[in-house]
DNA sequence: ATATTTAATGCGAACGTTCGCACGAACGTT
DNA sequence: AACGTTCGTGCGAACGTTCGCATTAAATAT
């Protein structure tokens, strides 16, 4: 395993007192120009390599960033995870903190995770995903003023600093792009109302319909899993009256659902891109090779995760934020589907 | 952020020193049991947390695991790391230790990463993904004797351990099925020769086909990456002969060139599943939602990542493996595409 | 020649643990 | 009454840093 060089080895190598050879190597210019190479080529020689852990103790922080996530259902994908989790990682490593994911946990048992490692020293802030309204997390994290920044919003009137991606936006985008092109009858298959994601992507898709003075039957709003399941029975149910009865445009919050839409709509031999328009939300990796290729709606996932760890550093230094609150825009890509 | 609870805080309110806390919280059972109560009861009071990095540079473990992958590039898929990151921290974490993940470096600089990462004592073994032959890393890190376990294989010549998915198992059980089915016209959309994963899938391909005493033409060995892009031509070139010239079947070693593939046989008027069969490799979470959905090869990914860092623990408390190699077996998903 | 400044280095202390040995008191034994 | 055991607790030391102050030697000013 090979022993340890330490500032002590270094100093004896050199001739000095290690506490000097700490010096240094820190840069301080209180040293005799010819004994700092002397420590310099002998630390160079020895391949010294300061110790994290007793860095870390001295210096009370730990430089580690905590980040867990809802781990994914089976049958489901998290197509987020990857590119989040990887911009995040860079993000931090060069500025010389570390990601240090643990698993997510439910209930009561969440805030106790959270302030463990916190009473632990192991973290000196955290990424949150998954807010939902009334997050207990950030309450917690709020009155212990510990650094955090959410990936995503929560209750509108408590003030904490977040990065997300406007979805209400994205689904503006999608609407106004159908109304455009011609259509008036818009079906969306929803989530459940308790999701603030869902929520706000909902928003969206009323204002645009509002500002084109449209309105849809209460019918076509379809909420449930974001499942493909959901999808296609909703489909099937929305696409199977008379064709003027019918709606002209399915858009969907995931694409998980668009494809059950999608599905449903070939099980009753009509055309997606003509006879029917599909668009999803979230363009996962594989939707560009559906048949026929899925319009959806793209996030900027490496963005945001790049921005929670630079927002989250400027408050683990004390910095304080220019903004507080940050709202990137989604972007439509349009496809065959639509 | 308020103050930290050292064991001094609850030495000074149990009135005993702090030598003594740390014995009773570690059960020792040198300690009267009176003064033992006394203490417990005040270092729940106080809400005391020992303190990670004291105690990591006191035990000269981190308690870390090293982790790095290849990111994703545009346009590709990971299906891989959810699961894969997620058992991995499960794992880890119920035995204490924890994942550290740290950024991808190509050529030089990457074992130098992983030098660094051991020399300043941030990771007590790696795991290691996207081993290729003549790896470096396994190299370096077997002169050092630094624990480590490998997810997937490299040079036969070379003793290491590792945790992989037998990949020629499952492409035998994929080329079995179809010759069981009738099938005596079988091409294959290969990668690059230099890919040790690919070679070990082949090599069940091959395999297979010489139990049934089958031969195909070389030219049905289609190489090249696993995009889709190559998916589509290699499935236009292979299914635009006449039908008794082409093959009757197309195994991919991704989804990603099977859903080429498919797209190929649509464009061509085949009907996948009927005129021609097409079977993919990874079951990506996706690919059960295609049109027809996707037979595919499962890999059991929780359970690779879950032995990796059972094997990497074993390893790093200096416990001697049972087994230094494990060689997962995939399954075989038989849907409507063949 | 002595006092004062400056430059270079050494040293003690601290961060919060854990570990092992030393010490004293209480006890039982001869 | 003297001695050995046992039990409970205290204490010093160490893990490898960094930081600030003390110390020494050299250089400059009086």
């Amino acid at each position: 395993m090979s022993e340890r060089v330490t500032l002590k080895q270094v100093a004896a190598k050199a001739g000095i007192s290690y506490q000097t050879v700490s010096k240094v190597l820190n840069g301080s210019n209180q040293v005799a120009r010819e004994t700092a190479e002397r420590i310099l080529s002998a630390a160079r020689e020895l391949g010294y390599r300061p110790n994290t852990m007793a860095r870390n103790l001295r210096s009370q922080r730990s430089w580690m960033i905590g980040y867990s996530w809802i781990p994914t259902p089976p049958n489901q994908v998290n197509h987020i995870l990857d590119l989040f989790l990887t911009s995040m990682v860079q993000e931090a490593e060069a500025a010389g903190y570390h990601l240090l994911p643990f698993p997510y946990q439910e209930g009561e048992e969440q805030v106790e995770t959270y302030r463990e490692m916190i009473d632990s020293g192991r973290v000196d802030g955290f990424v949150l995903s998954s807010v939902e309204y009334d997050d207990p997390r950030i309450q917690f994290l709020l009155s212990r003023q510990f650094p955090f920044v959410a990936f995503g919003r929560s209750n509108p009137e408590i003030d904490f600093p977040y990065v997300d991606i406007d979805g209400g936006a994205g689904m503006r985008m999608t609407v106004d792009y159908l109304i455009k092109k011609g259509h008036r009858r818009i079906a969306v298959l929803a989530w459940p109302e308790n999701s603030r994601v869902g929520n706000d992507r909902m928003g969206g898709f009323f204002e645009a319909l509002n500002n084109a003075a449209l309105s849809i039957p209460t019918e076509w709003v379809m909420r449930g899993e974001g499942t493909y399941e959901f999808g296609l029975k909703s489909g099937l149910h929305l696409l199977s009256t008379s064709p003027d009865q019918r709606p002209t445009a399915i858009v969907t919050l995931n694409d998980t659902q668009a494809i059950g839409a999608m599905v449903a709509a070939h099980e009753l031999n009509l055309t997606v891109g003509s006879d029917v328009d599909v668009i999803g939300f979230d363009d996962a990796p594989m939707s560009q090779y559906l048949y026929p290729p899925l319009s959806s709606i793209r996030q900027p996932i490496r963005e945001a995760g790049r921005l929670c760890v630079e927002q989250l550093i400027k408050l683990m230094e004390g910095e304080s934020l220019i903004e507080r609150q940050i709202l990137l825009n989604p972007k439509l890509i349009i496809r065959a589907s639509a």
